[in-house]
DNA sequence: AATGAGGCCTGGTTGC
DNA sequence: TGCAACCAGGCCTCAT
């Protein structure tokens, strides 16, 4: 599933395959792809045909790349399926939900690129930027997203005191992108488990220099996972070229139950949280002794 | 206002 | 073997 390491993975991919070229035509082929778009399919084709995109940012989980129109860019979540590849034909890509053709500014061959979507949670959208309540200036849709912990502006201290104004579930709220984004389901695991913290202990229980250790072990496992490529269970996440990254043999806890906690040996547990699951130790992730 | 439940999706797996 | 039920979890909307 893509969190912050994969989609980070794509920016990169969309740096160098799509960021200088001149966009000659493009085709949404679902049109739940376009849905977060105000006027729809069309309105997104007519607005990105012609420009060229000229830069490929991150927030989180969101990506946009920037165009010659500098009040134009185009956003992107890739929900829980979504990829971008290059080339291949529409035989080849089963769940293309948008074509781009792909003109090269000089000298090299003219690409395709895709937008590939198996569930659909994904979406595109061409809109303007706003500035968020620090000022930075991001696309309508990550108006209300958190700066991630990748971003050189998060603030570790600021984020921890809004964290322990919240009276929630650790794990619940690391999942909250109006907090810190880019974190999911499985590096929200990972990182309580590395943290050694129960995921259901109240955040406005947890001491500062707890939250602020969360956040460190948020960093760290990201940061490991970015290194090896992100984390692979199938072919749902693959970078632009189709190629999976090799972190999920370095995952402690997330689909490990029965297994053996690597740090205690105690077997991991998997706990329903909603409509998904919550992954610990119950050897190194104590329970309050009190309830909490 | 903050919190939490339900909804949107499809393909692979599981169980009968 | 065939089919139905279940599961995965990203973000959003809505009710409390």
């Amino acid at each position: 599933m893509p969190e912050l390491p994969e989609v980070e993975v794509v920016r990169r991919g969309l740096a160098e395959h799509f960021v200088g070229r001149l966009v000659g035509g493009v085709a949404v082929l679902h049109a739940r792809t376009a849905r977060r778009q105000e006027a729809g399919a069309t309105q997104f084709e007519a607005l990105l045909t012609g420009r060229t995109f000229t830069g490929a940012r991150r927030r989180g989980k969101f990506l946009w790349l920037a165009t010659d129109d500098a009040d134009l860019v185009m956003t992107a979540h890739l929900g829980m399926s979504g990829q971008f590849r290059i080339d291949g034909d529409a035989a080849d890509h089963r769940h293309a939900r948008a074509r781009f053709d792909l003109v090269p500014t000089a000298g090299l061959r003219p690409t395709t690129g895709w937008f590939l979507d198996q569930r659909t949670f994904g979406w595109l959208a061409v809109t303007g930027l706003v500035a968020d309540p620090t000022g930075e200036l991001v696309p309508t849709p990550v108006m209300g997203i958190a700066r991630d912990p990748f971003d050189p502006a998060f603030d570790v201290a600021t984020t921890a005191r809004l964290i322990r104004r919240r009276r929630v579930e650790v794990k619940r709220l690391l999942l909250d992108q109006s907090v810190v984004a880019g974190i999911g389901n499985i590096y929200a695991d990972e990182a309580l488990w590395l943290a050694g913290v129960y995921p259901r202990r109240r955040t406005d229980r947890l001491s500062a220099r707890t939250v602020r250790e969360i956040l460190g072990c948020a960093t760290e496992v990201m940061s490991q996972a970015l290194a090896a490529g992100g984390t692979s269970f199938d072919a749902l996440y693959v970078d632009v070229n189709g190629a999976s990254g090799y972190f999920s043999r370095g995952l402690a806890v997330y689909g490990r139950a029965g297994q053996p906690c690597p740090r205690c040996g105690v077997p991991i547990v998997r706990e329903a949280f909603g409509n998904r699951s919550s992954h610990f130790c119950p050897g190194c992730q104590r329970p309050p002794r009190r309830a909490d």
